[in-house]
DNA sequence: CGTAATACG
């Protein structure tokens, strides 16, 4: 069983480029899509019906911004849209897919970049989500978080991890929740089968960042430790392009 | 620089 995470910056413009084919040449059981950037109505069957997978959205209540959907082979047993906190559901970040050997949170983090309201809200998101998470593992749950987390956890995630210590993205204290979370009992997996591997997963758009490779490790796919046994392989997807993303994979 | 709307990442 394989999941996909990809943060495609647009899902009709990806669409356009070489979603379809991506998706035909993966064949992901699960992808999880972050920024689909598009609200319901403008949805069509060309996005909801990739054929052989169920699909779910979120959506923002402003126009053109973030949203989260997933496809998926297996019909979930449950959707859900939020965690049940209106100012954390509202942008259409989250969306919660129960299934019979896990829970899949495919999630879009906010990006602290704006202001200090913004970055605030993150690191509200960020607690808020990590509450949701525990309470469901002491349900008995199992749990797959994945998606863009919009922060590089260690200097080993960011190129230049000394000139961006005071960027929303490295900073210590965007860092040092991922370290609670961590301590908290989920573990990213890509690190926990690659111990020594430096790859990324976005790169800005501007200063040729992607042929230079000054990228960023900001997407993961999380598990709960119960499921850490069930990990096969964890893969970043480099070569895949038509984002400032990359995908990145869990196979179980 | 890129997406989708004229803001946001």
């Amino acid at each position: 069983m394989k999941i996909y995470s990809w943060n495609v910056n647009g899902l009709r413009a990806i669409m356009k480029k070489n979603f379809l084919e991506f998706v035909k040449e993966y064949n992901p059981d699960i992808l999880c899509i972050q920024e689909t950037k598009l609200q319901e109505k403008d949805l069509n069957d060309n996005l909801k019906d990739i054929e052989g997978y169920y699909s779910y959205f979120s959506f923002a209540e402003k126009k053109g911004y973030s949203g989260v959907a997933t496809y998926t082979k297996n019909q979930p047993i449950s959707v859900k849209h939020g965690i049940g906190i209106d100012e954390f559901d509202s942008e259409g970040r989250i969306l919660i897919t129960e299934f019979q050997e896990f829970t899949l949170l495919n999630i879009y983090f906010p990006n602290g970049q704006m202001n200090e309201e913004r970055l605030d809200y993150k690191m509200r998101f960020y607690d808020a989500i990590l509450d949701y998470c525990n309470k469901e593992v002491s349900n008995g749950k199992k749990l797959i978080i994945c998606g863009d987390y919009n922060t590089a956890h260690t200097p080993m995630d960011i190129k230049n991890a000394k000139a961006n210590e005071k960027t929303s993205g490295f900073l210590p204290m965007e860092r040092a929740w991922i370290d609670k979370f961590i301590s908290n009992g989920y573990t990213d997996s890509f690190r926990y089968l690659n111990p020594e591997e430096v790859k990324y997963s976005w790169w800005s758009y501007r200063f040729k960042a992607r042929e230079r490779n000054t990228g960023w490790r900001i997407d993961y796919h999380f598990v709960s430790n119960n499921l850490l046994n069930n990990i096969k392989n964890a893969e970043i997807l480099n070569e895949v392009m038509g984002s400032d993303h990359c995908p990145i994979t869990i196979e179980l």
